[in-house]
DNA sequence: ATGGCTCTCGCGGAGAGA
Protein backbone atom coordinates (compact mmCIF):
# COMPACT_ATOMS: atom_id res chain seq x y z
CA UNK A 1 0.00 0.00 0.00
CA UNK A 2 1.32 3.44 -0.97
CA UNK A 3 0.40 6.43 1.21
CA UNK A 4 1.38 9.94 0.09
CA UNK A 5 1.33 13.65 0.89
CA UNK A 6 1.64 16.56 -1.52
CA UNK A 7 1.31 20.32 -1.28
CA UNK A 8 0.00 21.01 -4.80
CA UNK A 9 0.09 24.85 -4.64
CA UNK A 10 -3.36 25.38 -6.17
CA UNK A 11 -5.34 22.38 -7.37
CA UNK A 12 -7.00 24.21 -10.28
CA UNK A 13 -3.59 25.14 -11.65
CA UNK A 14 -2.22 21.65 -10.94
CA UNK A 15 -5.00 19.19 -11.81
CA UNK A 16 -3.50 17.86 -15.04
CA UNK A 17 -0.09 17.48 -13.38
CA UNK A 18 -1.69 15.73 -10.39
CA UNK A 19 -3.59 13.35 -12.69
CA UNK A 20 -0.30 12.34 -14.35
CA UNK A 21 1.26 11.68 -10.96
CA UNK A 22 -1.69 9.54 -9.82
CA UNK A 23 -1.48 7.49 -13.03
CA UNK A 24 2.28 6.97 -12.77
CA UNK A 25 2.83 6.48 -9.03
CA UNK A 26 -0.51 4.87 -8.21
CA UNK A 27 -0.82 5.90 -4.56
CA UNK A 28 -3.60 4.23 -2.55
CA UNK A 29 -4.21 7.11 -0.14
CA UNK A 30 -3.14 10.75 -0.62
CA UNK A 31 -3.29 13.89 1.50
CA UNK A 32 -3.23 17.15 -0.48
CA UNK A 33 -2.53 20.63 0.84
CA UNK A 34 -2.97 24.16 -0.53
CA UNK A 35 -6.02 23.46 -2.67
CA UNK A 36 -6.82 27.20 -2.86
CA UNK A 37 -10.48 26.46 -3.66
CA UNK A 38 -13.87 26.03 -2.01
CA UNK A 39 -15.44 22.58 -1.61
CA UNK A 40 -18.17 23.32 -4.17
CA UNK A 41 -15.60 23.41 -7.00
CA UNK A 42 -13.38 20.59 -5.70
CA UNK A 43 -13.05 18.18 -8.68
CA UNK A 44 -14.44 15.08 -6.94
CA UNK A 45 -15.93 13.73 -10.18
CA UNK A 46 -12.57 13.97 -11.96
CA UNK A 47 -10.89 12.06 -9.14
CA UNK A 48 -13.71 9.49 -9.22
CA UNK A 49 -13.00 8.97 -12.93
CA UNK A 50 -9.34 8.38 -12.03
CA UNK A 51 -10.39 5.70 -9.53
CA UNK A 52 -10.39 7.65 -6.25
CA UNK A 53 -12.88 8.46 -3.55
CA UNK A 54 -12.25 11.95 -2.16
CA UNK A 55 -13.00 14.27 0.71
CA UNK A 56 -12.11 17.98 0.86
CA UNK A 57 -11.97 20.74 3.43
CA UNK A 58 -11.38 23.93 1.49
CA UNK A 59 -11.92 27.67 1.53
CA UNK A 60 -11.76 30.55 -0.94
CA UNK A 61 -8.31 31.53 -2.29
CA UNK A 62 -6.03 30.01 0.35
CA UNK A 63 -5.20 26.87 2.31
CA UNK A 64 -7.47 23.83 1.93
CA UNK A 65 -6.74 20.12 2.39
CA UNK A 66 -8.15 16.93 0.85
CA UNK A 67 -7.89 13.16 1.06
CA UNK A 68 -8.05 10.71 -1.86
CA UNK A 69 -8.37 6.96 -1.43
CA UNK A 70 -8.97 3.86 -3.50
CA UNK A 71 -11.28 2.76 -0.67
CA UNK A 72 -14.36 4.56 0.71
CA UNK A 73 -13.57 7.44 3.09
CA UNK A 74 -15.33 8.22 6.37
CA UNK A 75 -14.76 11.74 7.68
CA UNK A 76 -13.65 11.95 11.32
CA UNK A 77 -12.76 15.64 11.77
CA UNK A 78 -12.58 18.65 9.44
CA UNK A 79 -10.74 21.61 10.95
CA UNK A 80 -8.35 21.57 13.89
CA UNK A 81 -10.19 22.18 17.18
CA UNK A 82 -8.80 25.44 18.54
CA UNK A 83 -7.05 26.26 15.26
CA UNK A 84 -9.92 27.15 12.90
CA UNK A 85 -9.17 30.88 12.84
CA UNK A 86 -6.02 30.03 10.86
CA UNK A 87 -8.09 28.57 8.00
CA UNK A 88 -8.88 25.16 6.49
CA UNK A 89 -5.76 23.20 7.42
CA UNK A 90 -6.77 19.88 9.00
CA UNK A 91 -8.70 16.85 7.76
CA UNK A 92 -8.94 13.44 9.44
CA UNK A 93 -10.70 10.39 8.01
CA UNK A 94 -10.81 6.62 8.22
CA UNK A 95 -9.98 4.81 4.98
CA UNK A 96 -8.38 1.54 3.91
CA UNK A 97 -7.89 0.52 7.54
CA UNK A 98 -5.83 3.65 8.25
CA UNK A 99 -6.64 6.54 10.57
CA UNK A 100 -5.47 9.19 8.13
CA UNK A 101 -4.93 12.90 8.84
CA UNK A 102 -3.51 15.55 6.55
CA UNK A 103 -2.41 19.02 7.68
CA UNK A 104 -1.28 22.27 6.14
CA UNK A 105 0.55 23.93 9.01
CA UNK A 106 0.80 27.74 9.15
CA UNK A 107 3.83 29.40 7.58
CA UNK A 108 4.53 32.12 10.16
CA UNK A 109 6.03 34.53 7.57
CA UNK A 110 8.92 35.86 9.74
CA UNK A 111 9.89 35.47 13.38
CA UNK A 112 8.89 39.10 13.96
CA UNK A 113 5.43 38.75 12.35
CA UNK A 114 2.30 38.19 14.46
CA UNK A 115 1.67 35.06 12.37
CA UNK A 116 4.75 33.45 13.93
CA UNK A 117 3.11 33.34 17.38
CA UNK A 118 -0.11 32.13 15.73
CA UNK A 119 1.87 29.36 14.06
CA UNK A 120 3.30 28.24 17.41
CA UNK A 121 -0.19 28.32 18.97
CA UNK A 122 -1.58 26.26 16.09
CA UNK A 123 1.06 23.59 16.73
CA UNK A 124 0.15 23.65 20.43
CA UNK A 125 -3.46 22.93 19.42
CA UNK A 126 -2.26 20.11 17.15
CA UNK A 127 -0.23 18.51 19.96
CA UNK A 128 -3.21 18.91 22.29
CA UNK A 129 -5.42 17.19 19.72
CA UNK A 130 -3.09 14.14 19.91
CA UNK A 131 -2.60 14.33 23.69
CA UNK A 132 -3.89 10.76 24.10
CA UNK A 133 -1.24 9.53 21.67
CA UNK A 134 -0.95 8.71 17.98
CA UNK A 135 -3.23 5.88 16.82
CA UNK A 136 -1.21 2.71 16.09
CA UNK A 137 -2.79 2.60 12.60
CA UNK A 138 -2.46 6.38 12.20
CA UNK A 139 -0.84 8.45 9.47
CA UNK A 140 -0.31 12.20 9.99
CA UNK A 141 1.02 13.79 6.83
CA UNK A 142 1.35 17.17 5.23
CA UNK A 143 3.28 20.39 4.90
CA UNK A 144 4.57 21.19 8.39
CA UNK A 145 6.53 24.33 7.48
CA UNK A 146 9.22 23.39 10.02
CA UNK A 147 12.76 22.18 9.26
CA UNK A 148 13.29 19.63 12.06
CA UNK A 149 17.12 19.61 12.09
CA UNK A 150 19.99 21.43 10.39
CA UNK A 151 20.43 18.40 8.10
CA UNK A 152 16.96 19.08 6.67
CA UNK A 153 17.93 22.53 5.37
CA UNK A 154 20.22 23.45 2.47
CA UNK A 155 21.55 26.13 4.81
CA UNK A 156 22.64 23.56 7.38
CA UNK A 157 23.11 25.04 10.83
CA UNK A 158 23.70 28.49 9.32
CA UNK A 159 19.90 28.51 8.93
CA UNK A 160 19.36 28.26 12.67
CA UNK A 161 17.11 31.05 13.97
CA UNK A 162 15.50 31.87 10.62
CA UNK A 163 11.80 31.22 10.10
CA UNK A 164 11.16 27.42 9.88
CA UNK A 165 14.51 26.85 11.66
CA UNK A 166 13.88 28.30 15.14
CA UNK A 167 14.25 26.56 18.49
CA UNK A 168 10.56 27.23 19.25
CA UNK A 169 9.35 25.70 15.98
CA UNK A 170 11.61 22.68 16.43
CA UNK A 171 10.24 22.23 19.96
CA UNK A 172 6.72 22.20 18.47
CA UNK A 173 7.76 19.53 15.97
CA UNK A 174 9.24 17.49 18.84
CA UNK A 175 5.97 17.83 20.74
CA UNK A 176 4.13 16.20 17.81
CA UNK A 177 6.71 13.41 17.54
CA UNK A 178 6.45 12.88 21.31
CA UNK A 179 2.75 12.08 20.91
CA UNK A 180 3.93 8.86 19.24
CA UNK A 181 4.28 10.02 15.62
CA UNK A 182 7.41 8.80 13.82
CA UNK A 183 9.06 10.65 10.92
CA UNK A 184 9.19 7.67 8.57
CA UNK A 185 11.27 9.22 5.78
CA UNK A 186 13.97 10.00 8.32
CA UNK A 187 13.61 6.52 9.87
CA UNK A 188 14.43 5.04 6.45
CA UNK A 189 17.19 7.50 5.55
CA UNK A 190 19.41 8.03 8.59
CA UNK A 191 21.92 10.89 8.11
CA UNK A 192 20.81 11.52 4.51
CA UNK A 193 20.02 15.03 3.26
CA UNK A 194 16.99 15.41 0.99
CA UNK A 195 14.47 18.16 0.44
CA UNK A 196 10.73 18.30 -0.31
CA UNK A 197 10.42 22.01 -1.16
CA UNK A 198 12.46 24.37 -3.35
CA UNK A 199 11.80 28.06 -4.03
CA UNK A 200 10.56 28.83 -7.54
CA UNK A 201 13.00 31.72 -7.74
CA UNK A 202 16.62 31.78 -8.70
CA UNK A 203 16.94 28.20 -9.92
CA UNK A 204 16.77 26.89 -6.35
CA UNK A 205 15.85 23.36 -7.43
CA UNK A 206 18.88 22.94 -9.65
CA UNK A 207 21.13 24.61 -7.08
CA UNK A 208 19.89 22.14 -4.44
CA UNK A 209 18.61 24.98 -2.27
CA UNK A 210 15.72 23.19 -0.59
CA UNK A 211 14.09 22.30 2.71
CA UNK A 212 12.56 19.09 4.03
CA UNK A 213 9.28 20.31 5.47
CA UNK A 214 6.76 17.75 4.13
CA UNK A 215 6.38 14.65 6.28
CA UNK A 216 4.48 11.40 6.49
CA UNK A 217 4.38 10.51 10.19
CA UNK A 218 3.14 7.13 11.37
CA UNK A 219 1.93 5.39 14.51
CA UNK A 220 3.56 2.16 15.73
CA UNK A 221 1.74 -0.23 13.38
CA UNK A 222 2.44 1.98 10.35
CA UNK A 223 6.11 2.26 11.34
CA UNK A 224 6.35 -1.54 11.52
CA UNK A 225 4.72 -1.91 8.11
CA UNK A 226 6.87 0.80 6.46
CA UNK A 227 9.16 -0.71 3.81
CA UNK A 228 10.40 2.51 2.21
CA UNK A 229 9.78 6.23 2.01
CA UNK A 230 10.43 8.28 -1.11
CA UNK A 231 10.56 12.01 -1.79
CA UNK A 232 9.29 12.07 -5.36
CA UNK A 233 11.53 14.87 -6.63
CA UNK A 234 10.94 14.06 -10.33
CA UNK A 235 7.49 15.59 -9.85
CA UNK A 236 9.03 18.90 -8.74
CA UNK A 237 10.20 19.27 -12.37
CA UNK A 238 8.20 20.91 -15.15
CA UNK A 239 6.44 18.35 -17.35
CA UNK A 240 6.11 19.68 -20.89
CA UNK A 241 4.08 22.86 -20.54
CA UNK A 242 2.83 21.89 -17.09
CA UNK A 243 4.28 23.83 -14.16
CA UNK A 244 5.16 21.85 -11.03
CA UNK A 245 4.22 22.74 -7.48
CA UNK A 246 7.10 24.11 -5.43
CA UNK A 247 6.74 20.97 -3.25
CA UNK A 248 7.50 17.36 -4.23
CA UNK A 249 5.17 14.53 -3.21
CA UNK A 250 6.39 12.27 -0.38
CA UNK A 251 5.18 8.71 0.05
CA UNK A 252 5.48 5.55 2.13
CA UNK A 253 5.28 2.02 0.86
CA UNK A 254 3.63 -0.22 3.46
CA UNK A 255 3.43 -3.99 3.63
CA UNK A 256 -0.11 -5.35 3.74
C1' DA B 1 20.44 42.08 -2.46
C1' DT B 2 14.17 40.10 2.13
C1' DG B 3 14.52 39.56 -4.48
C1' DG B 4 15.11 36.66 -8.02
C1' DC B 5 8.56 32.73 -9.25
C1' DT B 6 3.79 31.20 -9.02
C1' DC B 7 -0.75 31.21 -7.33
C1' DT B 8 -5.41 33.74 -6.52
C1' DC B 9 -8.56 37.54 -7.24
C1' DG B 10 -10.16 39.88 -10.93
C1' DC B 11 -8.73 42.90 -14.79
C1' DG B 12 -4.28 46.17 -12.05
C1' DG B 13 -1.40 45.17 -9.00
C1' DA B 14 -1.17 43.19 -4.46
C1' DG B 15 -0.90 39.52 -0.96
C1' DA B 16 0.76 35.00 0.27
C1' DG B 17 3.81 31.45 0.03
C1' DA B 18 8.62 29.41 2.59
Amino acid sequence: MRVATWNVNGLRARMEFVAQWLAEQKPDIVGFQELKMTDDIFPAAEFEALGYHSLSHGQKSWNGVAILSREPITEVQAGLPGGEEMGARFLRAETGGIDFTTVYCPNGKTVEHADYERKLAWFDALADYWRDGAPANGVLCGDFNIVPTALDSWRGDSGDGRIFHTVKERARMDSIINCGWQDLWRAQHDNEQAFSWWDYRGGAFHRKHGLRIDFVLGGTEIATRCRDSIIDRDFRKKRGELTASDHAPVFLDLSN
